[in-house]
DNA sequence: AGGATGATGGACT
DNA sequence: GTCCATCATCCTA
């Protein structure tokens, strides 16, 4: 049987992309598990996208993107952290989904070990990479795979999105393509 | 709370 | 040589 996760991120991925914030990201590297609840992500769109590692078509870099939805893209940030997208949209597009940032539903012990602190643990896309224990080899993994060590799982939905220009990029500003779970005005938080 | 800045590797001109 | 889909730390309030 296939999940509902193949459907929705063989999608446009500013489509996907709000739909795919509850979700699961789980990790089993290690001999640990950690499980993040998804909260905020991006949209990248391709050859459509002046700020997408793909708009100058494929490279062996992004070849991730190109590859089956639920494909994993790692990339290295600013020479020093990893960040980690899922390709979206139909094989051969370049469409992707950058994974932001989360909430630890277990492993947060794991977590703090690999991370080397106590607080801000998920709230960005390298802290996020990190606290999953993803790098590099781990490019070009299948996230759909249920026996994969890095996957996603369907999670609770969230009850608000909001959408917002994109972070940290000097291209296409104007496209509100980040999307963040946020709680009920009045709600405590 | 918020601004500045150095670290550091790979892709691209 | 320049540009980043960043983060931690240091500084001023």
């Amino acid at each position: 049987m296939t999940s509902g996760l193949r459907k929705l991120l063989s999608g446009s991925p500013e489509e996907a992309a709000p739909l795919l914030l509850g979700s699961y990201l789980v990790s089993t590297l290690d001999d640990s598990l950690v499980r993040i609840r998804i909260t905020e992500v991006e949209a990248y769109k391709g050859s459509d996208d002046q700020a997408s590692h793909a708009h100058n078509g494929r490279t062996v870099r992004n070849s991730p993107m190109f590859a089956a939805p639920g494909t994993l893209y790692v990339y290295r940030s600013y020479g020093i952290h990893w960040c980690a997208n899922t390709s979206a949209g139909p094989e051969g597009t370049g469409w992707g989904i950058l994974m932001r940032a989360g909430e630890i539903v277990e492993g947060e012990g794991v977590v703090v070990r690999r991370r080397g602190r106590a607080t801000d643990l998920v709230n960005g896309p390298g802290k996020l990479t990190q606290a999953l224990g993803i790098v590099g080899e781990h490019n070009g993994l299948d996230l759909l795979d249920p026996g994969s060590q890095i996957r996603l799982e369907t999670g609770p939905a969230p009850g608000y999105v909001m959408a917002t220009p994109r972070i940290g990029i000097s291209r296409a500003r104007d496209l509100p393509w980040r999307f963040v779970e946020t709680h009920p005005v009045g709600s405590g938080g």
